[in-house]
DNA sequence: TCGCTTCGAGACGCTTACGTTTCAAAGAGA
DNA sequence: TCTCTTTGAAACGTAAGCGTCTCGAAGCGA
């Protein structure tokens, strides 16, 4: 056993096996859950394609939530915002991003049995809301801005605007099963975002 | 409360209570995959919550997923289109309706299982894209109308439009676990659609 | 009333997954 | 090298759900 008291506030020096396990173990978490889903899911069948024993597991995780929560915190979904460019052309970036991850990515895959396990668990429907939320802080933020620059009108509501940018990309996605590629951003920009006379899309 | 249910089919000449049964059962599919989701779903726990002998099940319907196909199926999730008032009332009249579906309903507590399920069986997503397509239909029908009368700017996409309007009631629901009620129809309306001059909010 | 159908209940053998336990092998680290 | 830890595999008893079957009760309609 590690002696964990020994360096408060660092983190305590691990068993490379440790690690390795975890990290396979949450790697076919994330897997088995794109697959059939998080009611589906099962240890053994978690076990069996991360090539541990079920024992492994039990070893580290009291049971199927906290290991799922585990894996979705492994998430990841960054989300860069272009320092210059216009407005327009800042926004087209990050919703861009956005159509891609939710195109495709391992985030994408889960995004059903994310939105099924949140419906159930109350700990798994606040970390996925948390984590929509910082995605849709970032875009919230450069409208936001752009209000006070006066790039948008006083009457622009950052929030509405902002789901109203990534909402479709969404609905395409989850309930009409369209495909959605990155050329939707643009689409999404020249379609919603109020223009200030010379600010006009190009083409 | 709305009720998506449908009303019984009323097929000629059954024996009553093949109808009866069936009801019965195909409700206890419905709250019980708002419950516990798709992959969850046993038809044990069916039988037990309609109080119907699993025989019964086995009887009408071959396994879960038919069962599950059938229970879809007598979702109804109507949207009436007022057939006079201005460009801008019968749009927010129509979100307002949407948003009151996916805020409570049969339909919104069965939402997380549908598109769970749809992502994991072809047959289960044919429908539920038909479905959600049907009442975007009803939306993209007015913004196309009200393009072609001029009430709409000829740069307005109907369809991107539609999906910019109720996106962000679903992305609410699902990603952000937002409560949604029916004023933000007006929200959306006032900020989206774009306005010729004197069709300004009134507020 | 009476024959026919559908019903609920429950037993059935079978399969899958649960969570625990044991144990020998292999890796880590000193 | 040598000790300690972690591992994968497998067996364990238990529980739940599968899909099938039988049977007596009850509802149906003529």
């Amino acid at each position: 056993m590690v002696d964990v008291r020994a360096a408060p506030g660092a983190v305590a020096e691990q068993d490379p096996r440790v690690e390795r396990s975890r990290r396979v173990i949450l790697e076919a978490v994330l897997d088995e859950l794109g697959e059939v889903g998080y009611g589906a899911l099962t240890i053994e069948a978690v076990a069996a394609r991360a090539g541990v024993g079920k024992s492994t597991i039990y070893r580290h995780w009291p049971g199927k939530l906290e290991l799922v929560e585990d894996a979705f915190r492994t998430l990841k979904a960054p989300v860069v915002v272009p320092d210059q460019g216009s407005l327009r052309d800042r926004v087209v970036a990050v919703i861009e991003q956005v159509a891609c991850l939710v195109a495709e990515s391992t985030y994408s895959s889960c995004m059903p049995a994310l939105i099924d396990a949140a419906e159930r668990d109350p700990k798994v429907r606040d970390f996925h809301s948390r984590f929509s939320a910082e995605r849709r802080a970032v875009l919230v933020g450069i409208l936001r801005d752009a209000v006070q620059t006066g790039e948008l009108p006083a009457t622009a509501d950052p929030e509405l605007l902002a789901d109203a940018l990534v909402g479709p990309i969404l609905l395409r996605r989850l309930m009409l099963a369209q495909p959605v590629g990155p050329q939707i951003a643009r689409a999404l920009v020249d379609q919603l975002l109020p223009v200030r006379g010379d600010e006009r899309p190009s083409g």
